[in-house]
DNA sequence: GAGTGGTCTAGACCACTGT
DNA sequence: CAGTGGTCTAGACCACTCC
């Protein structure tokens, strides 16, 4: 006895995606409405409304009030990427981290962070992470003492600033960069690699409440692969 | 007359995240329920359960039947990565797009590609891309001929391999990886770079319901970004 | 002005899973 | 087995925007 269950919102999705593969429905062209497409796969609105919605999040269909829903013509696919702890990532690979602070300064925000903020304090970090004993990822960091005063009186000596700020400002607003770039002399040699090596860098800009909290510098040795699926 | 209309989800995910960061509702800790919340603050189930849901999407939260939803203890966060055209990046930083097809041939499947597909002809394609007559791009691509029989005929003089495949066989499941590499010759004296420069890499293998459908490597010069936000 | 998507509601049943 | 989230429904009203 095939237990046909109703149409839930996944089917949908799925059958929208059929007949865009099909070519029932192409790219620039309107597709039905929600109510007729919910008559016709005898589901409710609302269900339609979910698929709809999320395969438009998605970059994969159109949709504007009165004009109707379109499969979109210039896709813009969107990627979900992950982005975990440091020690999560390596110890997903089932390798045994480790943290080193190398440098902690205080001092006055340096020209680098203008684009960030103006004046103040900042706490000045460097930091090596290991996975299995081997260099993992540099980082640079910067953490504004205006936007988290509790951290001048932290020496990072134990905690990396990373877990340290996501339990002290949790689910800021990010802004993260990519790019590949030549290693510093001082890069290279931490990460192990040769001079002028390319590595793979991630910054990353925070703030909470619009101030801003801190900015990091992430670097990885060539071998690194950030990778998403969609 | 302040007009305070009704709780919506986005009233419900602000005041959620409000909580977090008041440390009202903290990590690991389990919140209210969706119907307490819902009592407590005026609006229906479903109206928490989608400010709820989407949070726990960004990692923000996690949700367990029975166990109920806590605050992400190791946040997961996801970041949106907007993947459009090359065409469409380029000409959004208003500048000129040119395409040049540098090489093309069919050929039986390279040892490369066996990850993806074990036998078979591909069309091999190299390509450059090109913002203001300035290279912004190499394309290396393999595109399938058992999954798309089409290829053999076209020729890829005047349409890009990228926008040609988006219209022959759109919306595919994809999966993208970033790296930096160490430039070849061939791919710096492309994109007029010094020798050995750093790249950056974005691979990208696609497929449409299970079957393989193309691979690419393309290359960026030293000062390409990419960036998200969260 | 009229048609479309955007959202909310109240209620229901179900699926999963911790205890 | 009982509590929580997951989803669906039918109906409603609203906001936007094309014509």
């Amino acid at each position: 006895m095939t237990a046909v269950d109703r149409t839930g919102y996944r089917d949908v999705r799925e059958e929208i995606l059929r007949r865009i593969r099909v070519k029932i429905w192409t790219p620039g062209v309107v597709m039905p409405n929600e109510t007729d497409l919910a008559a016709e796969l005898g589901c409710a609105r609302a269900t339609v409304n979910r698929a709809m919605r999320e395969l438009a999040e998605e970059g994969v269909l159109e949709r504007k009030r009165k004009a109707g829903t379109r499969v979109a013509a210039a896709p813009v696919r969107r990627a979900q990427l992950k982005i975990p702890l440091v020690r999560a990532e390596v110890e997903a690979t089932r390798a045994k981290y480790a943290y080193q602070r190398l440098d902690h300064q205080i001092l006055a925000a340096p020209a680098d962070l203008k684009r960030y903020m103006n004046a103040g304090e900042v706490v000045r970090l460097s930091c090596l992470h290991l996975a299995d004993d081997r260099p993992y990822q540099v980082e640079d960091r910067w953490i504004s003492l205006p936007g988290v005063p509790a951290a001048r009186s932290e020496t990072f000596s134990d905690v990396s600033p990373n877990e340290w700020l996501v339990k002290e400002v949790p689910f800021t607003d990010v802004e993260v960069t990519f790019s590949a770039q030549t290693a510093t002399d001082e890069i290279a040699g931490l990460l192990a690699q040769p001079k002028a090596a390319p590595v793979f860098v991630t910054e990353r800009a925070t703030w909470a409440e619009g101030a801003f909290i801190t900015f990091a510098r992430l670097h990885h040795p060539q071998t690194y692969r950030m990778t998403a699926r969609y």
